[in-house]
DNA sequence: AAAAGTATAAAACATTTGTTTGAAAAGTCA
DNA sequence: TGACTTTTCAAACAAATGTTTTATACTTTT
């Protein structure tokens, strides 16, 4: 019994220093790095502020493991469902297919888990203003992943040059992480002032085929 | 001799008011409100720290004055520019054209200006991530651009809905500021992961070429 | 030139910040 | 049980925060 709770102890959800990243993650994807307390967090995850620095050895560094405990998840996700996706049979592989597999899955966070927001608002964050030194986002995720889906459409659409299909993606995941933002957007406004249906799937069906079509003018 | 120096004073670019909207938009685009304390803006400045209680009336009044000075020159900005460009006879009136003249007119503050690029980056983060009630950039930038630029894809595009007009906004938009912020990374980043040719000009021009092939393949 | 008004600056204000300390509590293992 | 480690917490720390005060310089007006 005491075994089998330090067990759970060790890795589980309500371990204190996975309640901390959990708050941390929240608060740093709501408020950012500088608009979040230590105390914020710890009261946040019911444990003492000196948790933070027993657990983490300081506010960097345990902002520096929220981020690290999805990037790589993230990417290997990504990545995985594009290497799926071209290991069927030939036939089976399309242009279309492949953006609309890998849309969905960029933005599965979103879809699937009511915290997805948060991570994808924090990555989105560090991504443009970043705090890390290195550029952790950019070398661990945007560059490993392009370059996957890179050599996949190279390969799905004869006669696009590796430029070109650098390109279209910036297009494609500009479309996608565009219209995440003003669906948030629209989300927090209570008032309809776009005539509102936004709904993620449809929004998805309409950068596919715009992406599609885009791609097509470039090999015409 | 002392009233000229006086009206200089009154709107001149050495006002120390002034000094400090221009040091505050600086430090808050690239650190943020809470990453920015007072006593970073008056140095960076060069004056007292209380200036920004005598001129503004504390720190969360001078962000908004910082965001509101560039708010209302970048909406009409871009709505004049669209509105100039419909204004043409209509044979010289274009999708094409529509949508390159207004992307010029989107990316001009980096395009123009060194200081652009600061302007760029509060938006989008005050945009992406709130510091005002109320929404200030959706309500008095995207959404009255948004609109004009609307109704100006309709009139250039027979059989283009208001809907399908909207959401290739939101695809030309997504497609701008992502390649921005990309090309902001790649210049950061010494290394050229990328292959780097990544001029504006350019970028401009396959970001046109890839929407208008999008918004024909939405009427067919 | 004297008075009145405006602008600047140094110092002090009370809070809040991230981090450290030292001791008490809980857990582990002989 | 009793020694040992791990975890938790209240308290304290210096440094930094936004803001206010008070006095001094400068400008304008009379």
């Amino acid at each position: 019994m005491s075994q089998l709770k330090s067990q759970e102890n060790k890795k589980g959800a309500d371990d204190t220093a996975t309640r901390i990243l959990d708050a941390a993650e929240v608060l740093f994807a709501e408020n950012g790095f500088a608009g979040t307390s230590a105390r914020d967090i710890t009261s946040s995850a019911g444990c003492n502020v000196a948790s933070i620095n027993y657990y983490f050895t300081g506010k960097d560094n345990l902002y520096k493991q929220v981020c690290k405990r999805r990037l790589n998840a993230l990417r290997d996700f990504r990545i995985n469902s594009i290497n799926d996706y071209m290991a069927q049979s030939p036939e089976d592989i399309s242009l279309e297919g492949l953006l609309y597999n890998f849309s969905r899955a960029f933005l599965a966070p979103l879809i699937e888990e009511a915290s997805g927001r948060n991570v994808m608002k924090l990555m989105v964050r560090e991504m443009l203003f970043p705090q890390l030194p290195a550029n952790m986002v950019f070398e661990e995720l945007i560059l490993p992943m392009s370059t996957v889906l890179q050599d996949a459409m190279v390969k799905v659409c004869p006669g696009l040059g590796e430029r070109q299909a650098l390109w279209s993606i910036f297009s494609l995941v500009g479309q996608l992480l565009h219209t995440m933002h003003i669906q948030d957007m629209l989300s927090s406004n209570s008032g309809e002032k776009f005539s509102n249906p936004f709904e993620v799937s449809s929004a998805v069906d309409h950068i596919v085929a715009f992406t599609v079509a885009g791609v097509e003018a470039l090999i015409a």
